[in-house]
DNA sequence: GTCTATATGGGGATAGAC
DNA sequence: GTCTATCCCCATATAGAC
């Protein structure tokens, strides 16, 4: 793998990335996605074997939870745990909000293709919800269903987008990461029940 | 408009519904509508004049959110009236998931198609965000940014899938409205700070 | 209103020259 | 590794018979 070839594979996914995010996968075409990166047709074939390869490699590439392993210490004491996936998926968030959005696209559909991509994403799902229950067993956590409050935590986290599209219905400026993740943890934490000054906690 | 033409257009509709949830709007083609729908594939054209045209159609006929009037008299107080959506958006997520989730995968993508059901959608967000700063304005809500918390709640109430694929995640059953309401409710009212015992308001 | 047959375009992928 | 030209398929839409 020369470097020029590494630079052209470069251009396709990140041109791939951002048209996905903003069209969906089906909405975009081989050839939009060549234009986007200045590169010929046919290399996408010739790189990656295939569009449904490109969209593989995407998460590949760019999906960073799968070194889960790396915050194990954190997960032993749940509050402590989410506070960690919390500021972790943020973090991720804001640095690649075109990966966010086509997960959000693409996650409640059923497709061959698909199912690859929810398999990387399972892993932080499962782990937000062994900490949900180990915090109700341990007192520090009040709710009432395990499913619905994983939902509400991965909604809090994932449902955003802070572009153009909705400028006329926002008001703040781009939001810096201190304050996503702030705010996100402590609506979190009161949500499920952590008795007040979740703030205290950060 | 002859009552066997209500019946095709409706079958075409239900079937573009379910189709759009499960595969997007455009992993669906007009043939497959029709295989489903049980029709001729000339009809999506004759009825509707185009797929386009059934996607507007579906939110004209089964997006309830076009009367908001009727709930005015909520909107007084803030946390009433935030309860009041939260009651309503949990209805139409239990009784048309199938439109949940395609509005989840077209919301953010960006095209004059999806501009237009946008459009429909975001009465509802304003008036969740006009209530989210009256009460924070009358220190019944505490937060610090207006735009976070609006994707917080809408994310909490949007971000949901209970079906086959996310059982092997899932364990409690089939989710019942009133434990729906109640347990986003909570969440809710507790991220937003309102002073414990928020089952109380319920 | 419904169907068959077809027009027209665009999709992804590849053979083969460079 | 990259490009052009082309293949084949499937998409939407419609003309015209019934």
């Amino acid at each position: 793998m020369s470097a020029t070839d590494l630079d052209v594979k470069m251009k396709i996914l990140l041109a791939a990335k951002k048209l996905f995010a903003k069209q969906g996968f089906d909405g975009t075409s081989v050839r939009q996605i060549c234009d986007e990166a200045g590169a010929n047709v046919a290399l996408v074939s010739y790189h990656f074997g295939g569009k449904d390869n490109v969209f593989v490699e995407l998460f590949k590439s760019f999906f960073p939870g799968n070194r889960m392993e790396v915050y194990e210490p954190f997960f032993h004491d749940p509050i402590i745990g989410i506070k960690k996936l919390i500021e972790e998926v943020t973090r991720f968030r804001l640095s690649d909000p075109e990966l966010v959005m086509i997960i959000q696209q693409e996650i409640f559909k059923h497709s061959a293709r698909v199912e690859t991509i929810q398999q990387t994403i399972f892993p932080v799902w499962l782990k937000v919800r062994e900490l949900l229950e180990k915090g109700r067993q341990t007192g520090v956590f009040q709710f009432r269903s395990l499913d619905n409050t994983m939902f509400f935590v991965m909604g809090t986290l994932l449902f955003h987008k802070n572009t153009d599209y909705f400028l006329p219905i926002l008001s703040d400026g781009v939001p810096t990461f201190e304050n996503m993740y702030r705010d996100a943890a402590v609506f979190i934490l009161r949500g499920l029940g952590v008795p007040d000054k979740a703030e205290d906690y950060l």
